[in-house]
RNA sequence: GGCGCAUUCGUCUAGGGGUCUAGGACGUCGCCCUCUCACGGCGGGAACACGGGUUCGAAUCCCGUAUGCGCUACCA
């Protein structure tokens, strides 16, 4: 099949303002706008705020900050559904002029009850079209007996029928639907009304949402149709799934953008991962930049089926990107974690030394701040696992006493006269290097793993390797117990 | 319950009737590199849900079954 979108698009994305922006949201963002980047055209942003009990101003807010934080820009709006009430509510009233919906006196009571008696039958419940054909003098009696209405689509009796970009053609049957609320007692517009209007005014040509709106849809096309509109193209994007392939919880750690910025997950990586759970380039391109994703990016190669969402793949993406990044483009997504670790006070070019020796080495932009602490603080948790290694050598403490003694006497403080001093105290002492390189190592960093030494210990400067040397020598000799405070 | 959608290695996926003894990636296992860890390189193990068709030939098309998920509001 060919290229089944071309030409300029005009599409939305339409989140309610729930709380945080989670990761299916984004993917729909995402996709969104990479056929925005495609094809040409507009991405709109339109927040459906209109269920006022769980919007706010602050949640509106958040939404754009996270999407401008993964890289997501849109070209129109926001614009608040909320706003727009009137106009959905004017639109509405149109259809029940043109006969194409109508008044509906039923009350929630007896529908409850029509329903509970449906379901007992092992049926679905459809709205039995109590009010469809009353007589009008019979609806003016009653509004002006006071009784209030809801405003009923006149749903076609006919098959529903419309184009989905990841299904193919779609075909429901009229019991799929029935007459649905337009216009709620209190003449506010619901949801589906809401959309629809929405959709045509800002000339919408691709529905790009999540496929718990597929079973949506048949009441949208025919509502599209009664209002002489043109009925878009959709694309029903199957649902992320958690590791026990539900749909994707808490249980199994972040969510939401904003988790995984504070997790330390770089924006370019979250994109590229999100991008290809439910697409991918036909090749075996992993690794994808925004930009070259938009020239690429094929709705047709659009999945079908639903994704586990995997959180190694995601961090190993991270680390990849983490790796291929200069540390000037990573730099200023690190404040936050220097501040959570307490370095905002770091002396920055040493700081710099000390991340780049690290920034291969750490999966998060997190792990990373934390891998380098070391450099800045005296007392250091060791890791259990080395210590206890090195406890059971009765020898080391003296080994590692004169090798800091050998240490404070080397003139330049660069890698190489490090490796020759070394090298000598374990010739002196007779063991094998590695008898001193893995000790010094967790003395000086705390960890059994990192860096090559002697890079290590020269970014780490003369008197802090004496220091650290000192106190784990201290502590060897201690037993591992923890250092007695005095005062 | 009804309606709908989906089903290729543990996970993301390639695959559009023969080129499939099913390719790539993450993870996993082994080896190499090496002062360690990570990177990198090499290699191993690992999948077409099941049953019927259609066809000379099916992972690919059709029908059932099973399983999973979604929807089923005067919520969005």
């Amino acid at each position: 099949m060919a290229t089944l979108v071309t030409g300029p698009v005009r599409v939305r994305f339409a989140p309610s303002p729930t709380g945080f922006l989670h990761v299916g949201g984004v993917r729909t963002a995402i996709y969104n706008e990479l056929l925005r980047l495609h094809c040409g055209g507009v991405f709109v942003l339109r927040i459906e705020d209109t269920d006022k009990a769980r919007s706010d101003e602050a949640m509106t807010r958040q939404i754009q900050d996270a999407l401008s934080w993964t890289g997501i820009r849109w070209d129109e709006g926001p614009f608040l559904q909320s706003e727009r009430l009137p106009r959905h509510a004017e639109r509405a009233a149109e259809l029940l002029a043109a006969d194409k919906a109508y008044r509906c006196f039923c009350t929630t009571e007896e529908l409850e009850a029509q329903r509970a008696e449906a379901q007992k039958h092992g049926g679905s419940f459809r709205y039995p079209r109590t009010c469809a054909h009353m007589d009008p003098d019979e609806i003016a009696r009653r509004i002006e007996a006071g009784q209030t209405f809801v405003v009923r689509f006149r749903a076609p009796d006919a098959n529903i029928t419309f184009f989905d970009l990841v299904r193919g053609d779609m075909d429901f049957p009229p019991e799929a639907i029935d007459d649905f609320i337009l216009l709620r007692s209190d003449g506010s517009p619901t949801y589906h009304m809401s959309v629809v209007c929405d959709d045509i005014d800002m000339t919408i040509t691709h529905v790009i949402r999540g496929e718990d709106h597929l079973s949506n849809t048949p009441k949208h096309v025919p509502l599209f149709q009664a209002f002489g509109a043109a009925v878009p193209t959709f694309a029903h994007l199957p649902l992320i799934l958690g590791p026990d392939k539900k749909r994707l919880s808490k249980r199994f750690g972040a969510t939401s953008v904003e988790e995984f910025r504070a997790e330390g997950i770089l924006p370019e990586a979250l994109y590229n991962y999100m991008s290809l759970l439910g697409w991918s380039p036909g090749d075996d391109r992993e690794i994808v930049s925004r930009e070259e994703m938009g020239r690429i990016f094929d709705v047709d190669r659009l999945n079908a089926s639903a994704a586990v969402f995997d959180r190694e793949k995601l961090l190993w993406m991270n680390s990849q990107y983490m790796g291929s990044s200069t540390l000037d483009q990573i730099r200023p997504h690190l404040d936050s974690f220097l501040v959570e670790a307490g370095l905002t006070g770091a002396d920055p070019a040493r700081l710099s030394t000390v991340l780049e020796l690290h920034r291969s080495r750490a999966r998060t932009l997190r792990e990373l701040v934390q891998s380098v602490v070391c450099y800045f603080r005296d007392e250091i948790p060791y890791d259990a696992e080395a210590s206890k290694k090195f406890l059971a050598d009765l020898d080391l403490p003296v080994h590692l006493a004169a090798l800091r003694d050998r240490f404070a006497e080397v003139e330049a403080f660069g890698k190489d006269p490090l490796e020759a001093a070394l090298r000598a105290v374990a010739e002196e002492r007779g063991v094998k290097p590695s008898v001193l390189i893995h000790p010094t190592r967790t003395a000086l960093s705390g960890a059994n793993g990192g860096p090559p030494l002697f890079d290590l210990v020269a970014a780490m400067g003369k008197d802090e390797t004496s220091r650290h040397l000192g106190h784990f020598i201290a502590y060897l000799r201690r037993g591992g117990a923890l250092p007695e405070h005095q005062d």
